[in-house]
DNA sequence: ACTATAATTCGAAATATGTCGAACTATAGA
DNA sequence: TCTATAGTTCGACATATTTCGAATTATAGT
């Protein structure tokens, strides 16, 4: 038991939630394939795209595309930062590595209730 | 391009969903834990909880949990088999796999619309 | 200063989700 | 057959989510 690493069930289910939505897992998707057939992203191999061009083939109001950010944000996907006009998007590859371990049942759940 | 694995937006986005729910994590989670640590669920690994087991730490009411199981089940993530009076509950390990390997940068989104 | 482009904020509306309790079905055992 | 245990179905209700359009902010270029 000790030798597992644990998570917090809120947290992660929230990460879950983010991806949930078929529009946002586009999105979360495109950021992820900037990454090397077969491997996670690391932080020196990791892209980016601006709000604009995720946007392009999604067919949604530009309003819902930056509500969609935002939650992919809060949930700590995904990382923005201003470049003149365009904010660009990209992969948190610790978060992404979290998830894949949890598939990977070498974390463990921590139960954060009574 | 086309020695990426591809997958179905919309039916990866419902297994997030199914996992969006705190206690369906927590549900989803206590299945996966049968597993070696470190390593995927295999087929030959996978044990079970029954529905009543599954709801011990959980404070919420049969009937939620009833329909929590079910949606992991329709999301394809769990196998329910009845064993006498009880419904045994264990994890798929497929669609495991195939989540683990969607952080990994390995799969790539098939996309459904236009 | 004005304009165009990129993106966000706000408020509203439709739809989906999580939860419960009451009533029900299935099974095992006396 | 009667009873207890395990789980499901149904209907209701409160809350959350998805989406839009209109108005707004931020930046770059003229």
């Amino acid at each position: 038991m000790s030798n597992y690493r644990t998570f917090d069930t809120v947290e992660l289910s929230e990460s879950f939630k983010a991806l949930s939505n078929p529009n946002r897992l586009q999105i979360f998707s495109r950021l992820l394939s900037c990454c090397e057939p077969g491997t996670a992203c690391s932080a020196d191999t990791v892209s980016s795209f601006c709000v604009g061009e995720l946007g392009e083939d999604l067919a949604v109001a530009p309003s819902t595309l930056s509500h969609h950010i935002k939650e992919l944000q809060h949930a700590g996907l995904i990382k923005t930062q201003r470049n003149g006009k365009n904010i660009e998007c990209f992969i948190d590859p610790n978060k992404v590595k979290i998830l894949k371990e949890f598939f990977s049942g070498s974390i463990l759940a921590k139960d954060t209730e009574n």
